[in-house]
DNA sequence: GTGGTCTAGACCACA
DNA sequence: GTGGTCTAGACCACA
């Protein structure tokens, strides 16, 4: 389901929010649907539980999460956070392009990196 | 000519080499000129000069300046700095489209994203 | 007549507790009144009978409620009841004024909130 | 300059938190002065690091510091985080006048409670 | 020095 | 069991 890359030098807790978003854009996991405890998640990914709550907290806060103390954590009905998510993601986008775009890259450069992404699948951190 | 923004999250040597990097894409700095010395630049954007030694040094490493021993820090001539420019505008956007990807953002609505930017032609936070 | 919101953050015992004050203040139920059992109110919400017998509990300390040692939970006809909940409505209008406060907000603006409410009269998410 | 109350319940980065955005709103600290480090911070309150980072970090998500790596954490220059601050406590303040409206208590005796409460000068955290 | 990330492990309230 | 808070202490990148 999930698996930290310690090679990457992204931050494990950033990781595991990536990725549950990630799970939740292609479907792997819906709205409702309870994730392993805290303590769980980290057994099986070999991280300490407190950085498992570091990213449950961060995707609480985006909406995406709820935890219930006591019962566990669940995805929210509400899809505002998966809304907000993707906004995000545009505006980040946007910024790339106009930097390129600065920087002197072709808009037929920039079709082609995104079109060879694309085609791959975002395979990268699988 | 460059300030560096503190609240960005963004490692200030970072920015000194991005800025450099852009202030040549745009024609304000060309091949040749003379970079202000490390303790001059450090003073103007009050910052530290290992800071922009260590600017300096990435910069010299990706072909975009050179280093003359007593002399000071120059842009290079060559068309390597330009090459190295461009990849560097790529690998950023490469990565934005990742998370993008990664996020659920889908390939038409990343497209259209970077069509409406090319057709205003950029110079957004110039 | 009631329902836990799991994703509200309080604790659900606290949200029964709250409720069953609130239909009382509203009149949906009156002194003398049977609640239902710890079972039946824990199958309705979906929570464990632990979570109900809590805020029975409670209720009984405060006085809201009384139990019958093989008949069952009733709510109190004596005015302690009345006066309890008035103290807890109190209470915790008195937290968040001393929030506010600490956070910022000047007296008039908090009057202000207060005399808008109470001439719209209320009501607002029953 | 700031205390942890231990009896209050009130988790430590919390009262790190309001209490530096009371310190702002009260005028003692002003727009881009410099925080003590999170480990001055911490031996200061008798905390550890960690709880005084967990502060600064949702200070920093509202807005209201910035944290510069290497250099230290500064109160932000934009008042917008304390806008979102003051929002929140307006929005607080009136869900539990709402709620207080429901549970029967008078306008005149909801008025009583600010006045107190103000005419202290909330010194209950102090 | 300064913030950021992480581990190990304890203790608490809630369900 | 489950999330939330906290301590103690390590290690890293940045300035």
């Amino acid at each position: 389901m999930l698996k930290i890359d310690w090679q990457s030098g992204v931050p494990a807790y950033d990781q595991i929010v990536q990725g549950l978003i990630k799970l939740k854009a292609l479907g792997a996991l819906s709205s409702g649907d309870k994730l392993p405890s805290v303590r769980a998640m980290a057994g099986k990914l070999g991280v300490n539980p407190n950085t498992v709550q570091k990213a449950y907290l961060i995707l609480e806060e985006k909406g995406i999460i709820y935890s219930a103390l006591g019962k566990g954590s669940f995805l929210s009905d509400s899809d505002e956070g998966t809304k907000a998510v993707l906004d995000s993601a545009k505006e980040s986008l946007s910024k790339a392009v106009y930097e390129a775009l600065n920087l002197g890259l072709s808009q037929l450069e920039a079709q082609k990196i995104i079109d060879n992404i694309y085609s791959k699948g975002g395979k990268k951190n699988d």
